[in-house]
Formats: C-alpha cells, structure tokens, sequence
DNA sequence: CGGTCTCTTGACGGAGTTCAAAGCTAGTGG
DNA sequence: CCACTAGCTTTGAACTCCGTCAAGAGACCG
C-alpha cells in the first residue's frame, strides 16, 4: 500500500481519514507469475494499481498468437478501460509477468469513493492525463519508427526492463515476430 | 459553446454560474481550413475542444512526409499532451482539416478552471478515461490487423467520414502510402 | 482557364514474415 | 541436487506485403 499512497501524493493531498476508507475500499491481491486477472470475454471490474511487480496487456490474434498491447510496472495503473468503462465483454487478458502485489478498485467501489474523497478525481485525472500523453508518444514511435529502431529505441529507453521479460515477450510489445528480434540481435551486436 | 456545455451535461453536472465561469475562462476560436493551433518546438497552452469541424494532430518524420496520429470530431478534445503537461516543446502539429469552430481552454486557466469548478474534475476525468480506452483499442487494431483490414474496417466503420477527408490523410492516419491506398481501392472495387 | 494539389499506375526492391528444425535454458519433480 | 522436459531462442530459406520512385491523369481553386 505505501508504494500506492505515495503516488497519490504526488499528484493531490490526501487526509488519514480518507486514506482509511481508501485501505477499507481496495484488496491488495498477491499473484503468481502467469496468474491472470482477467480473460478475454469476462466483464473487466476492477482498475489494477501494480504495487510490485509487472503486468502485462495482451489480446490473442486471427492466427493464435498473443499480442501485447501494454506492460505496467510498479505506479502504473491496468484494465480494460473499454470493459471496465462499459461493462462490455473484455477484449484483452491481463496477466502477471512476474510475482506481483496489487491494489485493486472494484468498479462500483471506485465511484463510490470518488464520491467519499473528491480529490481523487484529480488524482485520477492527472494519471489518465499523463497515461494519455505517454500513449500519443507511443503511437508516434509506432508510425515513425522501423522495427530496428523501435527495437533500439526501446532497448536504449529501457534497458533494465528488457532484462526482466522474455525476448518474445519484447519482439510482441514491439510488433514483431521472435524470429525476426533474433535476427537483428544478431545483427547489432556484430 | 452549446454542444461543449451539453456535453459536460453528459458527464456530470454543471450550474448556471458555473456555465458563466467557465464561458469567461475559455475563448472560442474560429479558424480556416490548414490554418494551425499548435507547431512542432512550440510549447502547447491550451486544450482544444472541437465545437465543429476536425482537427488533425500529426508530425514530421525523417522522410519529410506528414504522420497523421490522431482526428478529432465534434466533442472531442484534442492537445499535444506531452507538451501540454509539462510545458515542453511541443512533438506534433495541431491543424484544421476543414472550417473549425473551436473552444479553447488555456494551461493555466484550466488550473485555476478546475480548483473553482470541482466538478470539472469529474468530467477531464471521464472524459480522458473514455479517450484512454479509444487509444487502447486504436492499438488493437493497429497490432492485429494487415493493412489492407484496416482499411476495410475503418471504412466500414466511419463511411461518414472517410468523405469528410482527403485519401493522402487516410492513408497516413492508418499507417500506409497513398500509393498502397491507390492499390487497394482498385483491387477492392473489382 | 492555368496551376497546384491530389489520385492513379506500374516496375522494382527490401524489410519483415512464415515455416521447419535444431539448440539451449530454466524450472520442476523425483 | 540432478535429470528431464517444456518452453524459449536461434538459424536459414523461401516468400510476400508494402514502400519507393517516376510519370501521367484528374480535380479543384483562384
């Protein structure tokens, strides 16, 4: 939880109280690697606050293989939004890429709290603001970028979390085949 | 002003004093067709919401040819966000596809915007969840499908508005050449 | 009606995929 | 703690989707 309640700091004023009610409204969940928070189909009802550990955003193609569409390591927030904002059928599985703990807010109880502790519109605001801005920023490298340089640019950007996942698991976030990853590692470490 | 406060009305809910706080905090802008809200360098300052007409948020890239990364309709808001939050240079260029109407809501007026009217807390909030869970969809289809689907899904789901835009901007926002866009055309209406 | 955008056509090339098979690694149970 | 196995990574060859380039046809605006 402290990891959680720092984060809301950052970005509005919390009271104890409200931190209280905030503890007495959420379950922290510990999962196992490859445990799946939810499956393709299944109604999303929860928003996923990744306490320690990585989750990853993934959906299963025409052809039977996953696609990652996002990870969220520690302070970041993950569902379903589309589910999650609608109640419709989940298009996505969430899944633990490593032993994780999480916070989760059950759908009803989020508007509820939101009610009980106004200023976490703001905070959740502010996260959504910045989450959106980091999606546009993604969206630009996926259109501008070949996929060496993605690859380069992402290995660059990040290269501790490349040490913490498999390489299919990059080569998919990344929007390439295995293969091909293996190809051009090959390639730019001659 | 009329279609921006119905939809706030949409989200949550909003008084007659507020509506006159909110209409002296804002400026409607009218602009031509091409004519630019925000440059590549600049920083951005505002956020725009689209009363009419569309708007497009794109960026140069090294071959010099314009990548479309986003359109923005009627009751959409648009923003380099990046730019927006932090006050950096901005990435990408805001322009006008066609005649706009366009409400504008500056960095630091939104600030003191949302601290007199809490309520519009809410309604960024909502509102840039429902933007989030687009993005995360937009993904899906960009990992999921060829070129040539998604095409025939865009057209088939915005017939409305692959009127409204040049063929050179389709191509670009979906990621290929107007070249490729050419080919398909042909191949598909044979 | 003239000029500048926009769209089409076709030839060619290359980045990245697919398939199949073999090598490697790490986790699990005995 | 070792051995076995399932899953991950690498290799290479054939193929294909889509980009590039260049040139011409059409459309729209002043």
């Amino acid at each position: 939880m402290d990891n959680f309640i720092k984060h809301i700091n950052k970005f509005t004023t919390i009271s104890q109280p409200e931190i209280e009610t905030l503890k007495s409204a959420t379950k922290t969940i510990s999962i196992k690697k490859k445990d799946l928070l939810l499956k393709e189909g299944e109604i999303c009802r929860a928003n996923y606050f990744v306490e320690k550990g990585c989750l990853r955003l993934y959906f299963i193609n025409e052809k039977g293989s996953e696609q990652i569409i996002q990870f969220a390591l520690e302070n970041w927030w993950l569902t379903d939004y589309m589910s999650f904002n609608n109640s419709s059928p989940a298009q996505f599985y969430i899944q633990a890429v490593e032993d994780c703990t999480i916070i989760a807010i059950a759908r009803n109880e989020q508007d509820k709290l939101l009610t009980e502790i106004p200023t976490l519109e703001k905070y959740f605001r502010k996260v959504l603001q910045i989450a959106y801005a980091a999606s546009q920023n993604r969206l630009k490298f996926l259109y501008g970028y070949s996929k060496e340089e993605s690859y380069l640019h992402f290995t660059n950007s990040f290269p501790a979390f490349v040490q913490r996942i498999p390489q299919y698991m990059l080569a998919s976030y990344l929007g390439f085949t295995p293969e091909y990853l293996s190809e051009l590692r090959k390639k730019l470490s001659q």
